[in-house]
DNA sequence: TCATTTTCTATAGTGACTAGAGATTGGCCA
DNA sequence: TGGCCAATCTCTAGTCACTATAGAAAATGA
């Protein structure tokens, strides 16, 4: 049996985060010692491996909530948990579409100024203004 | 005068997010009416439309803060402000690129699955298995 | 036995808002 | 001038996914 701290060091997740996972429902209530503390097993090293690599491609805890619901149901069809990976590709994707228009602008601001007084100072009125932008953001 | 009412239609920042603004100390402390309403005139106003273009830019309002104390002294040199601005450029160049890496993963694990049970699902088993990536993230 | 390390619970803090409760004020119409 | 309703006021708490701290208890090693 491992302690929190073995578990921590073994996946790279820190002691509190682990409580925390518990706290949410993420990981079911720990078995504990004779003294109260936290011991665990392989499932639930592989199940808290699994939530790190989700939560590494960004998915949120209630996403994460749902697949491990699934988990559950071996025999059920996989649609749900397809839909959770495709609406995260999704919001990445988007979040990278405004990303990118905010790099264009402030690649722009950030690279134009000329002046060396705060009272020229392209960056300041750049930002005062978006009508001195080149597109929407 | 603007009410605080007028001044969210005009600048498009929502009510609490200005008195919000004001008490991170981003706005000064507005004139108050008889009846210790805000009120604003044109100054606030500019000002607030910088605070908002800058946030739709992605500046913390920490960084948003030492800007407008930039302002402040419009003899001073400017460096402080063109870093602020080429510090978030870079932040949000290495936002992309981490986003990117995990799109670049999320494609294949939300696109390959072709099981229809749980138990074969290509999704669950790519999230519990870093292995199966192509590259860290 | 003692000292050190680890773990326990509970609480508060992070950033940038957003939502709500309950009390006042403002402006309009009769 | 009264009445009414929308707008505004302050204050508190909630969001997300942790992270940090305090003070107490348990485990480990010499
Ligand atoms: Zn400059
Ligand atoms: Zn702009
Ligand atoms: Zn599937
Ligand atoms: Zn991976």
């Amino acid at each position: 049996m491992l302690t929190i701290g073995d578990l921590s060091r073994k996946t790279g997740v820190k002691i509190p985060t682990i409580r925390y996972y518990e706290q949410m429902g993420l990981l079911d209530a720990a078995e504990r010692s004779e003294g109260n503390q936290r011991r665990y097993a392989a499932p639930e090293r592989e199940r808290l491996s699994f939530i790190k690599h989700a939560r590494e491609l960004g998915l949120t805890i209630e996403a994460i909530r749902e697949l491990i619901d699934l988990s559950a149901h071996p025999e059920r069809p996989c649609e749900e948990a397809d839909r959770i990976a495709a609406e995260q590709l999704t919001a990445v994707r988007e979040k990278i579409e405004k990303l990118r228009r905010l790099e264009k602008e402030l690649k722009r601001i950030a690279t134009r100024c000329a002046g060396d007084q705060i009272k020229d100072c392209y960056v300041i009125r750049a930002l005062a203004h978006h009508d001195m932008c080149e597109s929407d953001h």
